[in-house]
Parts: C-alpha cells; structure tokens; sequence
DNA sequence: AGTGTCTATACCATATAATGAGAATGTATT
DNA sequence: AATACATTCTCATTATATGGTATAGACACT
C-alpha cells in the first residue's frame, strides 16, 4: 500500500543469517529498485540506525534493530511460553532428550522454546533457530496441519533444497508423508536439519482446535530407535494435550 | 528524508520492552501523527509482517522483525566477539566472578558478549540486556569516553530516573562521576544495575584510541569489598590491553 | 599523472503516491 | 437500542517520492 515504506522494509529484508553484509549495488539488484532509490532509502535507514554502514562499500542491520530484536525476544514465545516452559521441562526428565516448542513464522519454522537433555552426547537447539516448514519433525508437523493455502505456498517455492543427511527434497514425497502425518498424527524425521540427529513431533493445537504450535523430542539416531517411537509419541500426545487444556 | 519511511520506523519504535503492546490511538497520539495515518502505516506493516494483531485492539512487533532478529544477534558482537570471548572466559576463570562486554547503542547500552561465573550464588547478565547509559559500571565507562555530544544529550534527558538500589539518579553528581572515572580509568558501582552487585568496568578502544566497548567484572556485594578493586581493575586492564591488540 | 571502475551524493522536472479530514462500517459494552 | 471505540473507506489536494543523469570522491592498475 504504502510504497516508500514497503521499499524500506524490502532492504531490511535483504539481510539474512547467510547475507548480513550487503552492498548497495547487491541491493538494487536483489530488489529491482534503481540505484539513486537505493541510497536515499539507505540513507533514511541509517539516520535512523536501522542500518549501518560496515565499512567496504556494505551495510548491515544497525542499531535500531538490536532494541528491537530485544522487545521480540521478550514477546517471543507469548502466552504460550510460560504454558510451554514446565511440560516442556518435564518431558526432558522423563525422556532425557532435548525437547523443542516451534511455530510458524512467515514462511519459516522457528524454535520459540527449547529445553536441552542435561547429557553430555545432545541435540543442542537454541531459541530463534529458523528452519524452513519442510525440513525436520517439528516443522512439518506444522506444514501437516496448518491450513491449506500456506502448505501449498510452501510446496510450490520448493527447488533444489537439501536435507542435512544430503538427499535431495522431493515435493511429491513430501506431499505424501504429510499426508502420512496428517493419519499417525505424528512425524518422524532422521537427519533432515542436523545429521545424526532424530526427532518426533506432535502438534499443539488451543481449544478451538486451531494449531499453535509443534511439540517435538529429538536426539542422537543412535538413542532413538524404531522401539522408542510409541512411548515417545505417547509422551508427546499427554504433554500437547496438557499445553491445549492450559491456554487460555 | 523519506517522510513515509521515516513514519513506519516510528511506529516500529514505538514497541519497546517496557510497552510490547500497544494500541493504534496511543500509537498516534505518541507519533503525533493523524489516526487515519498510523491505521494505514499499520496496515502495510501487518501485510508485511513487521506488526500483527495481538487481540484486544493491540498491536505488537511481528513474525518478520524475528527472522530480522536473528540475524542482528548472530552479528551482535561483529568482530568484537570472536576476539574477546577467550579473553572473558580468561577473565572468569580468574576472578571466579561473571564478565560483562557492553557497547554503546543508540542511547543505551547493551550487553553484547557474557561469560557467567560458575559459582551457584553468582550474577547472571545476558546477552542483549539493555540499559540506560548512567546505569552500572559498564554503562557509565561508556558514557565517560564516548564522544562529549553523546554524553551531553543522555545528561539532558536524566528525569526521575532510579537505581536498582532506590537511589535517585542525580545529573549534577552524574557528571562528576564521569570526570572521576576518566581520571582513574575504570568505574565502580553498586547495585545501580541489580541490587546487590557491584561492578568494576574499563574502556576498550581500538588502535587509532577510538571507544569500542566497556569490560566489566560482576559479583555479588559480599564477594567484592574494597580490597579486591586494585587487583580487578588491574586485570581488567591487561584484558582490555589484549582487546586492543587483537582487533583488525 | 592518467584512466577506468566503483561508491556515494546532488540535482531536478514530473506525476505519482501519500496525506488527513471526515464519513461510513464494524464490533464490543452497557 | 444506544453508546463508545476500533477500523476501513473515500476523495480532492499537493506535498512527497521518483529515477535518470550529472558530479564528486575513493581506489586500483598502467
């Protein structure tokens, strides 16, 4: 609607965890904006410390963006965190796994809350890690069960994308196994976003039977075998119920 | 200059720890702008994500200003980390009390980098806590040898501000304490921050002598009296030197 | 020095895009 | 039903943003 504040946002946008140094000729390009725009945006953004310049001709995400990133953090897990945090703990003592609480952002996953095995052979997963929808038990457990139109989104714009293991995603696979998940009403992935590692997830859905978040326990292949599967899922299924009785 | 721009960074701001939820007349009567106007920056703001609805006529910061989070903290500590981190750990190990790096962001400072004591009655300080300039050891080195205008603008806008201890903040003795720290090199404080710790902090600039950062050490009150400051402040300055010659 | 490449800022005529007041609609609360 | 807000719509006006180009500066290479 507002198209200079838009173009505005389109440059914070082009920074990410892969490209936190841009240029402004990088900029125009991955934007399609003319140069001279450019500038007087990066200008506007920089006087007001949401960029700054990084030396070498590029810029980066400035001051403004830290306070911020604070107030987000703080906000993050919402009204779910607090709901979240003591199950969370509790499947953790009783599985002696790393448990991780996701929800969909955009177009990503990302781990709003974690609790971490206290043994020494873990899967570390820390708050704010993103991921995208179909990599890994916890995230495609959302891609399962939110609603249509963003599972479709999010099929579409998959091309050329890895696993951590190295196999290739296949769309048409995906489609099936959320399908698969959508009947077991759990997921299960090995090596999808940290290799060696593997997870099982459930959704969290409120009362009105609208999905929140995914729940999911995840550790080392060699700790979780076929066998453990059932009791975890069992774990999982009490903990999400428990979460849903307890939002308000 | 880009008045549209300039406006959606406003309402972005207006979000803060201390108000993580507010309203569209308080964000216009804060902004000073129409209401008409902040419905229609909200508008763009919420299709992209920078905002969204949190119920009950609310607004809070949005799914896109998490993924831009993630990215401000990965670079929180820029080239600043890497090098100083062992030296912090070093620091700890040391003093067996928790190592604080701040540096000065818009007008706060924040923690950038913290290696905690190991000790179970310890302070705890995070990566990313904001705090006023004239706050606690770390912060008020900052504001000793940041650049006089810096300085000047933090003095002018002190109004019935706290210590942690319930001390009020007063301008005049503020100032003096300033010319006191720069004439020693280091600062003190107690319980400005969080009651019952005090903190020992020195500058760290880089070659050209330029302010980069505060280090400070913190403890408990009882674990730091009078005697320990010398050999603190010493260490604290070896670490600082250390700093200095590593930076690029 | 001289040339070429790149970043960054300044300029300017044009019309597009933003503006703000007020009306109209929607949604709770009493 | 009536009130009080929250939110969206409409529209005429003009301020504001636009983008092509020109200019100045930095840096490397001959």
């Amino acid at each position: 609607m507002l198209q200079t504040l838009e173009r505005g946002l389109d440059i914070l946008q082009a920074f990410s965890e892969a490209d936190p140094l841009r240029s402004a000729a990088e900029l125009s390009t991955s934007t399609g904006l003319p140069i001279s725009t450019v500038y007087r945006l990066l200008q506007t953004l920089e006087k007001r410390h949401f960029v700054e310049a990084a030396g070498n001709a590029r810029y980066r995400l400035g001051p403004s963006m830290y306070l911020l990133a604070q107030v987000v953090r703080q906000q993050m897990s919402g009204s779910l965190g607090p709901v979240a945090l003591p199950i969370m703990q509790h499947l953790t003592t009783c599985t002696g796994e790393t448990t991780v609480l996701t929800q969909i952002i955009g177009d990503k996953a990302v781990c709003i809350e974690s609790v971490e095995s206290p043994q020494a052979v873990r899967l570390s997963f820390q708050r704010g890690r993103v991921m995208p929808l179909w990599a890994g038990a916890s995230a495609r457990v959302l891609l399962a069960y939110t609603d249509p139109q963003t599972a479709a989104d999010v099929l579409a714009h998959i091309d050329n994308e890895w696993f951590a293991s190295g196999e290739p995603v296949d769309p048409e696979a995906l489609r099936h196994g959320l399908q698969i998940i959508r009947v077991q009403s759990y997921a299960d992935s090995q090596s999808e976003v940290d290799a060696g590692a593997r997870a099982i997830a459930v959704p969290v859905f409120n009362q009105d039977g609208h999905l929140l978040a995914g729940l999911s326990v995840a550790g080392p292949l060699a700790r979780i075998g076929d066998s453990h599967v059932p009791a975890l899922v069992e774990l999982l299924r009490v903990a999400s119920a428990q979460m849903s009785a307890q939002i308000a």
